[in-house]
RNA sequence: CGGGAUGUAGCGCAGUUGGUUAGCGCGCCACGUUCGGGACGUGGAGGUCGGGCGUUCGAGUCGCCUCAUCCCGACCA
């Protein structure tokens, strides 16, 4: 039988697109560049967002929910916003069908053109803050924090399964301030939650950092991110966090009456992660036998394959099973009995594998005999036979274990993959092998495009939490002074 | 929108200078033998060959048009 997934090391692209499908995660639709989301990947997302939603919760967010259409006229308020989604901005035109008069099918109703078209909203900023101006009229009103889980469509020439598709499933958090220290600070609030949730549930080591004038989003004043790295040595925005400065509010004409009675302009932030975020799972851990997932995001915990010949044995067995299921499920574990007939132990092994449920059991009838149960760790894929009344306990902690072994597996591929450059000519030698690259960098929009021209690696951020990079020295293309150290990669 | 490629069964593909009833592998269904790492045998179901027009006695095969998908660019907080 074919090998389900092709070899990472060989081509990696094709690794992905193939895991992605033979996992059961996810699959291209019928409509150009849209994906459709199956209920095994659902279910890794539904344990992102409850995650997610409730470190928003914890930090004071509530959850609300704007249209999925924006006025055209919205868009265009905000003068780089609208510059930078404009080229790939589905319009809603018509309202109404009709049958065609020359043959089968319906047509666009000409009659039904709408007076001003419609957006599908690529982002929410301008119908937020269109309908913040009705909610903010005094200090007292501030400040706003609201979190909107949705779809959004943003019209890519080139789209890959869950890292850039026509339409997303994401959450963005809006937030209004009457003061631009706080909306600084809750921007910074919001990507450093963003990198616990990566490191604590997903276990993807971050770099927290700052985006180059070039690299920020449209409209943004500043904008934060974390960045992962994939293990083709690439980078991949994994969240951002914005500060609007007062832009939108601008844009908007959203004031509100300070204390002393003086009109003042809100100050805003927007923050973001989207079904990306599957895709730096997958790359991340991923090996070439499929997904591994981290225990905290896995919708399946533990799989038990039972092995045996006669019905008294699967009987003996499933009792077993039903009975360690049961004591897993008491610990908060999700348990799944693949008592299949129709294929062999060996195929189901391979499947659960492919979609990297974190531990497998095993019992056959020589268990039976010996009182243990055979416990496989997908992260290692070690094997080890305990005694059936451990099981449980040792199933539990091996649960902390994956999560904590496949963090600092990721973790130790990043610093691998993290060069210190000084020299042009080391920078190309580099870059081609992937990775990040430490480099120096004279803060101009010239050398950042150059380098990019010439190498395809961006400034991937300038990282906030480490003071390591902190040294001044000479820009690695313009030999020109640097304050600091910067991250160039080429990214997805 | 430029450059390249591909559309044949659910999936992956073969199909000769145009030739009669379009094949193969996987998967699927039935039965049997198997079952501690992706089993095997036998039988079976499944096709408007992406669509349209044309050339021809005859088109999966040739020509033109069209649609779709993929790869490389352009594009992409």
């Amino acid at each position: 039988m074919a090998k389900e997934v092709t070899n990472k090391e060989e081509n990696y692209s094709q690794w992905y697109n193939n895991l992605v499908v033979k996992a059961d995660l996810a699959e291209n639709s019928a409509v150009r560049g849209c994906m459709v989301i199956k209920p095994y990947g659902y279910a890794i997302w539904e344990k992102m967002q409850h995650l997610m939603d409730k470190m928003f919760k914890d930090t004071g967010h509530q959850n609300a929910y704007f249209p999925l259409f924006i006025p055209k006229s919205f868009l265009s308020k905000e003068a780089e916003h609208v510059e930078g989604f404009a080229k790939e901005c589905a319009v809603v035109t018509h309202h109404r069908l009709m049958l065609n008069p020359n043959g089968p099918g319906v047509v666009v109703d000409p009659e039904a053109k709408l007076e001003e078209e419609l957006v599908v909203r690529p982002t929410s900023e301008t119908i937020i803050w269109n309908t913040y101006k009705n909610w903010i009229t005094s200090y007292r009103d501030l400040p706003i924090l609201c979190n909107q889980w949705a779809n959004v469509v943003r019209w890519e020439m080139r789209t890959r399964l869950f890292l850039r598709t026509a339409e997303f499933l994401w959450q963005e958090g809006h937030t209004a301030h009457a003061t631009r220290e706080e909306a600084m600070e809750e921007t910074e609030k919001m990507v450093q939650v963003y990198a616990k949730f990566a490191r604590d549930y997903m276990a993807l080591p971050v770099i927290v950092g700052k985006k180059t004038e070039s690299e920020k989003f449209a409209g943004a004043v500043d904008t934060l991110c974390i960045e992962a790295m994939m293990q083709d040595g690439k980078a991949l925005q994994a969240g951002t966090s914005h500060f609007l400065g007062q832009n939108f509010a601008k844009a908007f004409d959203v004031k509100y009456t300070t204390k002393e009675g003086t009109q003042e302009y809100v100050w805003a932030t927007s923050w973001g992660t989207s079904t990306r975020l599957m895709g730096a799972l997958i790359m991340a851990h991923g090996d070439n036998n499929g997904l591994v997932l981290p225990p905290k995001l896995a919708p399946i915990h533990v799989v038990m394959v039972p092995i045996f010949k006669t019905d008294e044995e699967h009987a003996a067995i499933i009792a077993v099973m039903e009975a360690l299921a049961e004591k897993l499920k008491a610990a908060s574990l999700s348990v799944k009995i693949d008592d299949r007939d129709n294929v062999r132990s060996g195929f189901k092994y391979a499947e659960w594998e492919l979609k990297g449920v974190p531990v497998r059991i095993s019992i056959g009838p020589r268990d039976l005999q010996n009182g243990t149960v055979e416990i496989a760790r997908r992260d290692t894929l070690a094997k080890e036979f305990v005694n059936a009344d451990a099981a449980a306990g040792r199933i539990v902690d091996l649960m902390d274990e994956i999560q904590n072994n496949i963090y600092n597996k990721a973790l130790k591929f990043r610093e691998e993959n993290t060069y210190v450059v000084d020299t042009w000519d080391d920078f190309k030698e580099k870059i081609e092998k992937g990775g990040f690259l430490l480099c120096h960098w004279d803060g101009t929009r010239e050398t950042e495009e150059k380098i990019k021209e010439l190498t395809k690696a961006t400034i991937r951020c300038i990282p906030m939490d480490t003071d390591v990079m902190k040294e001044e020295g000479k820009c690695v293309y313009s030999g020109k002074p640097s304050k600091q150290r910067v991250i160039f990669a080429r990214s997805y």
